[in-house]
DNA sequence: ATGTAC
């Protein structure tokens, strides 16, 4: 199965006829580019069209490549009612890795004097890297509770934010439903000391400014401007979400037998949504998500007090969303209304104007989609439009082209830097090699994506944001 | 993505 076993359908649009265990077709959308560019995620897309319970199709979106099991960029919904299943593949690793966007109340030309200022609060703040401490260190289970149960919530319950950023989180900040019970003590041990940091690859925190605006309204919903500064973190739930996955798809691969259920690869390991197995990695997999979204919370209140001392200026949250996730939610399938578990990695929700998950201020303008480029490039802010295909879901970001490896051949994150900085982009990375692997010719065109995504139906541009400053794991 | 290996 590859990219010339797909049918073309409409300009964005290819098809893979259901044939062998498909139970639907997989649908794909991209520019006749991007889909060359998959590769070896074609065939995953093919089989996650085989799992049990697979409603409607098995879903691409244009920035789509091979992961663990699923592709990543592949939007999966099951009905748990028909026997459907949940997959920790169908997440991915990095529970609930997404996207934070801040606006700040200041432009470009206000920010330049002091923005030397800026990055080298930054660097010390915004803590990063392979086990080089946090924001918050807790003991244990215990001090963790709250973070697994209440997420953005606990962070802002403990001074850290304040109730209206709650109003523009996904979920209002936390995902019900959280057993902490579920969550392994070596899970704990790993996340205990990662509250409020980055990470590494391609986890960042950027200063940006709003280059370009294309919906002048829904921009402003959203807060944002032309010219104006930003801020935008994208990181995920660390070492503990990791060892979740880890736990939870083991424990699958041992059920599976049990449930009658046979998969094409073991790396799509799952269970029934309605089985011990299933509801054990569905209440983990929301503890990690919630500890995912408190990391953004604290980074967010150090990047704030760093822009009040420094540039005396206040960050206002636009919106967090996460792009590795799955979640019981209810949508309309060929006329019928059913509850679905919705499997999203690296893909973004995407509400459509109207929607009553959407805050008051928001419900005319559509949930803000935060789609992080690459370092160098531009990162986007997308909306929901009504009637979309695929489960209210649009793309995650550029998508890698080339590997770690090939990426970090022949660049040396020392040039990389000074060259970013000749460009006018402050530089703060604490691995030479990272910042290598992260060069902006080891992604795919993230505009490329984003045209691809609004081309075919799944999302409509707002605004585009280019870096000012990188703060780099 | 990830104490880049159980």
């Amino acid at each position: 199965m590859t990219a010339a076993d797909l049918v073309q359908e409409a300009p964005y649009r290819f098809r893979i006829e259901p044939a062998g265990a498909m139970r639907v077709p997989g649908v794909v959308f991209a520019s006749r580019e991007l889909v060359d560019a998959a590769d070896r995620a074609i065939g995953q897309v093919a089989d996650v069209a085989t799992l049990p319970g697979i409603v409607d199709a098995s879903y691409a979106m244009p920035d789509v490549h091979w992961g663990y099991g699923f592709a990543i960029g592949g939007v999966a919904a099951t009905d748990p009612r028909d026997g459907g299943v949940v997959s920790p593949g169908g997440v991915g690793f990095d529970i609930s890795c997404g996207v934070r966007l801040l606006a700040a109340d200041i432009d470009a030309a206000a920010l330049a004097p002091v923005l030397a200022d800026v990055m080298d609060g930054l660097d010390p703040a915004i803590p990063r890297g392979m086990g080089r401490g946090a924001v918050w260190h807790l003991p244990g289970r215990d001090e963790l509770t709250g973070i697994l149960t209440g997420g953005s919530g606990y962070a802002v319950e403990r001074g850290h934010g304040v109730e209206r950023d709650l109003l523009r989180c996904e979920d209002e900040g936390a995902v019900a439903d959280a057993d902490p019970g579920r969550v392994s003590e070596r899970a704990v041990e790993r996340g205990a000391r990662q509250v409020g940091s980055l990470g590494s690859g391609n986890h960042f925190l950027e200063v940006q400014r709003v280059a370009e605006v294309y919906d002048a309204d829904v921009a402003a919903a959203f807060g944002i401007r032309r010219d104006q500064i930003c801020v935008m973190i994208h990181c995920g739930s660390r070492g503990l979400g990791h060892q979740i996955c880890t736990d939870h798809v083991r424990e699958m691969e041992r059920a599976m037998p049990g449930h009658g259920i046979e998969v094409p690869d073991r790396q799509l390991a799952c269970a029934p949504v309605e089985s011990p197995e299933g509801r054990a990695y569905l209440g983990a997999m929301a503890a990690a998500a919630n500890y995912g979204r408190a990391n953004r919370q604290l980074l967010a209140e150090a990047a704030r007090a760093v822009f009040r001392r420094a540039a005396g200026a206040r960050l206002d949250l636009v919106y967090d969303v996460s792009h590795n996730l799955a979640k019981i939610e209810d949508h309309v399938v060929a006329g019928r209304r059913r509850r679905l578990c919705v499997h999203r990695k690296g893909a973004t929700r995407a509400l459509p104007p109207g929607h009553p998950d959407l805050p008051g201020d928001l419900r005319d303008a559509g949930q803000p989609v935060l789609i992080p480029g690459t370092m160098g490039t531009s990162s986007y802010v997308l909306t929901g439009v009504a009637g979309a295909p695929a489960f209210a879901s649009t793309c995650h970001g550029a998508g890698r082209a080339q590997s770690r490896h090939q990426a970090a051949r022949g660049v040396d994150g020392k040039n990389l830097r000074a060259a970013m900085e000749r460009d006018g982009i402050a530089v703060r990375a604490s691995s030479w090699r990272g910042l290598a692997e992260e060069h902006p010719g080891a992604y795919k065109d993230v505009s490329a994506v984003v045209e691809a995504a609004e081309g075919a139906g799944l999302c409509r541009k707002v605004a585009r944001l280019v870096p000012v400053g990188v703060v780099k794991g």
